[in-house]
DNA sequence: TGAGATAATTGAAACGTTATAAATTGGGGT
DNA sequence: ACCCCAATTTATAACGTTTCAATTATCTCA
């Protein structure tokens, strides 16, 4: 089925003969080449349009071992509602129109982080990697460094070499939130953290702590369990913290999920968010918009951290210095 | 720099050097053809597996022209939390270790929905494409059909040709919510719905007004607003109902978000849920579970719709008939 | 014993592109 | 008229795979 009104589809060859140009000519004339004279670079481009010619990918990447693929890898757990969304639509966003295209690779959290990139590398199959959930000495960073692998990784690493990456500032995330709560005089502040391996684990926590310390205040950083652990392990930790003597007055919360949680636990406890406590939490997604009672909400971009990311990968693909190519995300207080 | 140890990247040539066979022969034996004997077939792949030998994606795309590609088309625009996140993810699981790798293309609601999927087709940049948000005579599908070119849509059409489909029940969903509302005492039910090109909303619309009527009790559909609306935009239309005479007791909430916003209206006017009026909300996320006050939730499994589209696609490449390609996922109740 | 069939293997071509090296053209300068 | 050089263009090979058609080795049967 499926007559092609305008046969075969156009090669090189075609807009040889086409032209009369030989085919490395008419390579050339399209790539733009200086040593093709400027009138058939005209003839050829304008035969290209004229035909609907365009490149064909296999062959291309055959020849040159440039694939035009981007290659993300995704984690299937995540803190915020919309992440995957939010992120992926920032991604294809700036790679549209660039003749790349995104290809999603699984990145189970507990499985062997290495095996994806491992294959992409081996196999060849993309020319750059994007990647989150960034860990102080990530083994995908070291690998990829020494492989001289273009990347960029969401989240900063403890790596002396510099490498490029996108980061959201949680220290003074946390240290903004903990301030807030403050303001609001409340004296005794939770916070549940992701798990120890990932950087911005360590950036909270000390936002967390010197805000708290320089305030004077207590603090508490729920135990045994992280914003990784099942929502009801959460939700069970913050109840057990609400029926013990000194319950917290104040909660930052990182996710979404958390904050709801944390609203639960106030509501399930006879206790008025606003009244007797008050949520600060760091969101995503216009969710909280439509939460009541409403809670205070520091915002962060996933799109343009996504944007940021496939832009800076691009310039990294192009050879632009390491050391320059990185951007941390300041916080943008919504209330 | 990175010194291979192995040396250079394995080929069928490599191979060829290897076993003392040409190099037609290897590659013969490793697609199990038939004409190869079995001792050799076991030289060559126990010589592949000793080098680690992966053939080339390029290569192999060039000559025979399929691209080992699954394109999803991924809307902008989604009335679930996490729709994305849980659809990949379902899809992404079945693909993996097939060789197929899975690239995202950006399927904007205003646009020309025809556009991404032209240019797969003439610059042959997959194998296959799945895509969501089916019309009822969704111009992809008739392209597509046309072009006798691998698909699965989620959501159904009014073609008399058959196609692949993965879809989830609406028409019962909505039938059931209001069934359960009427259960409760509720006789004046409210509904949003999803805009009217969308097939799955005729399904929404007949089993809501034919469990009405069934019941003999009051209904509204909310005008002015689709469940793509602006969220501010849906919460007015939402408030203007509550504020008139006569409003609703029930909600049929077709995406979490409208959930919350129907939760919030009732709030904000001094109602409580579960006195005053019922909530009932297909979700596709937890994030319910950390509601309070709690919403009655119906489960739709978008993880197995992703997997059922990824399998489904499998299957249509591999030549099955399409009439049999179709999965209708009935709704599960959870209260 | 040899012809004819069958089984197993192989050389060569092709997919569409780019890069290397060589060839052609048109002037200028002598 | 000649040579040389720059400016263009071109033939050719190669990337790694699959497949057609042809070749060689092995077997069966008269």
């Amino acid at each position: 089925m499926g007559e092609d009104i305008q046969g075969e589809k156009p090669t090189l060859r075609t807009l040889s003969q086409e032209t009369g140009f030989a085919v490395a000519t008419v390579s050339r004339a399209l790539a733009g080449d200086p040593r093709i004279a400027a009138t058939t670079r005209e003839t050829v481009t304008a035969a290209a349009n004229r035909l609907g010619y365009v490149p064909d990918r296999a062959a291309r990447r055959l020849r040159t071992g440039r694939t035009q693929v981007i290659s993300l890898l995704l984690n299937t757990q995540h803190e915020f509602l919309g992440f995957t969304h939010e992120f992926l639509s920032g991604i294809t966003e700036v790679l549209a129109g660039t003749g790349y295209s995104v290809t999603v690779v699984p990145d189970s959290p507990g499985e062997d982080r290495l095996a994806p990139v491992r294959t992409i590398l081996r196999n060849n199959l993309a020319d750059g990697i994007l990647f989150t959930r960034t860990e102080a000495f990530d083994p995908r960073v070291r690998l990829l460094m020494e492989a001289d692998f273009p990347f960029v990784s969401h989240g900063r690493t403890e790596f002396t070499t510099p490498h490029p990456w996108v980061d959201y500032d949680n220290e003074a995330f946390a240290r903004q939130a903990v301030q807030h709560l403050v303001a609001k005089g409340r004296r005794r502040i939770s916070l549940v953290l992701p798990g120890d391996q990932f950087t911005f684990t360590q950036h909270l926590r000390y936002g967390f702590l010197s805000a708290v310390r320089t305030a004077g205040i207590d603090h508490e950083i729920v135990p045994g369990v992280t914003l990784d652990s099942p929502p009801p392990a959460i939700a069970a930790a913050l109840m057990q913290r609400r029926h013990a003597p000194n319950p917290p007055d104040g909660y930052v919360c990182v996710g979404e999920v958390t904050a709801l949680l944390a609203l639960a636990a106030l509501t399930d406890t006879g206790a008025v968010q606003g009244v007797d406590a008050d949520i600060v939490a760091k969101r995503a997604s216009p969710i909280f918009d439509n939460v009541r009672p409403r809670i205070d909400t520091v915002f962060e971009d996933l799109r343009a951290t996504g944007r940021a990311m496939a832009e800076m990968l691009l310039r990294r693909m192009n050879g632009e210095p390491q050391e320059r190519l990185n951007r941390l995300f300041m916080p943008e207080t919504d209330v």
